[in-house]
DNA sequence: CTAAATCTGAAATTTTATTTCAGAAATTGT
DNA sequence: ACAATTTCTGAAATAAAATTTCAGATTTAG
């Protein structure tokens, strides 16, 4: 950023008569002068274009044409911290919806990555590197997020489940053993479910990572390594959109972070799979 | 930001021959561009003024100045998200994936944000709301991304489904109706099963809305109305990560406007029984 | 009150953007 | 394969905008 405004702002005490005028008028229409031209600013001062030549250079600018790119690059950055985020009213906008939900879901990324704890990720990915079989739970939403993970695991040939019915959970958590790893995902951190699962699978001697928000809940005292996610008051009009979000970019993170414990056996992964994908894609049409 | 590098990218393979040589041009030099003049830039292109003026013009911008201006607040916003957005090295520490992986995952949503048509996104919007039945349509990671829309829309009571069988979809597409809603999500746009059902459900009469990325696909033309993701070209590292997450920031946006288009419908019913009372409270003495 | 310094804008100049149009290249139909 | 049609291309003309110049106005200092 080149904070021009502020170089403007700041020039009005420092700047003879007919440039006080101009900078006043670019403070007040920012968004216009940078599709203006020189003249067309000079008629809107009551000057010459001269003398906004002359201010842009007193600035420090080049020229015009400098001064308005510049402009353009910091106006288009402002536009995007101001991106509201407020919660949305009735008779919201579209562009109001779009600029709030994409905030939210941004915001809610950069705080979860704040709650992340860096002692608490590295054991839980050396538990998924060194796992022989890895079952995830998960009710809902967080079925859909257990089932997004088991998609990246595999792709690093990692023995990977999921499953929607409690009972196929419970079995399979009971077939769990030393070296297996329960991943448990629940916003609440009180899945019912998901709690009993852990249990089974602890007894059996499994390891297991609770991602859950940040509080202290049933499933994060019984897990091995916890993860938290952001948590949100108004769960009830978010809908559960940004935890969500937050827990996706947790899954990326610690999938990241096991391929590249892996990097060369992983790399060989990836390769066979995507040529197995274009083969089939060649044949019988593309994968998503 | 405005996705300027964006559209010339993908302008490459639908333009002609000379225009293709500037695009290319641009996409090596973008910075430099912003202080060329158009000479300059056919000079270096080994091409016309004109050609370049044409070129512009062909991907939607007014003239050489608007395109300038318009690329030069795209590249002051992208170096303030550059910083650590480079690919994982082998040996990449865990902060370092951490951040990586945020940043990519926050760029693509603000990516995704600008390439959303505020047309097309009403457009869609309106078929949801009216529609009487949803089907949503995907493969793979897509399936998931349809399931958690479901989820979404059955909270304001839209009869919904999405199914991960490619039999079941196509029978679901059967009995589509006029006023019914299909949505195909498919990142690359050609996946054989969704456009096979889309095709079916468009037969039924059924209107289509596609998820896809920005180009010119097999599903977006077959669409009403299509929603653009942001394409990255390195799909085989990415696994997939940034384009669901961009694609569930759509889902989260299409959703919040439905919801609140029936909030509005709601409180406009309000307002008609509102306005009956105070009629018949003036004609017959008034209600407290 | 005048001389030096500074400021100002009209007009000239230069640079840059845009349009026009005739010829070249590609495409199509026969 | 060939003519007709369409599309594409860049040289040159035109228009628009940016920048410079300079003479006169205004201010300031002695």
């Amino acid at each position: 950023m080149n904070g021009v405004l502020y170089r403007v702002r700041e020039s009005i005490g420092a700047v003879k008569q007919t440039e006080k005028v101009v900078a006043q008028y670019i403070l007040q229409h920012p968004e216009e002068i940078v599709s203006m031209s020189v003249q067309q600013v000079a008629a809107n001062c009551y000057s010459s274009p001269a003398a906004v030549l002359r201010y842009c250079k007193s600035i420090g600018y080049e020229g015009f044409k400098d001064f308005k790119l510049k402009l353009a690059g910091d106006l288009s950055i402002i536009s995007l911290h101001d991106l509201e985020k407020e919660p949305l009213e009735p008779g919201a906008s579209l562009e109001n919806i779009m600029s709030v939900i994409t905030n939210n879901n941004v915001q809610s990324l950069y705080e979860s990555l704040q709650l992340l704890d860096k002692e608490e990720l590295t054991k839980a990915y050396r538990l998924l590197v060194d796992a022989e079989k890895i079952d995830l739970y998960g009710v809902g939403s967080s079925y859909l997020i257990a089932s997004d993970a088991v998609q990246k695991f595999m792709r690093i040939n990692k023995v990977c489940t999921a499953y929607s019915d409690f009972h196929m959970q419970r079995v399979s958590a009971v077939n769990l053993r030393a070296n297996d790893v329960a991943v448990a995902i629940s916003y609440s951190g009180e899945t019912k479910q998901v709690i009993d699962c852990i249990k089974v699978a602890k007894s059996q001697g499994a390891k297991v990572i609770a991602i859950t928000k940040y509080a202290d809940t049933a499933i994060s005292s019984l897990a091995d390594a916890v993860l938290f996610v952001a948590a949100k008051e108004d769960e009830f009009r978010s809908a559960a959109m940004t935890s969500r979000m937050a827990t996706l970019n947790v899954i990326d993170i610690l999938y990241t972070a096991c391929a590249h414990e892996e990097y060369d056996e992983a790399l060989l992964h990836l390769r066979r799979t995507h040529e197995i994908i274009q083969q089939s894609g060649e044949k019988g049409g593309r994968n998503s």
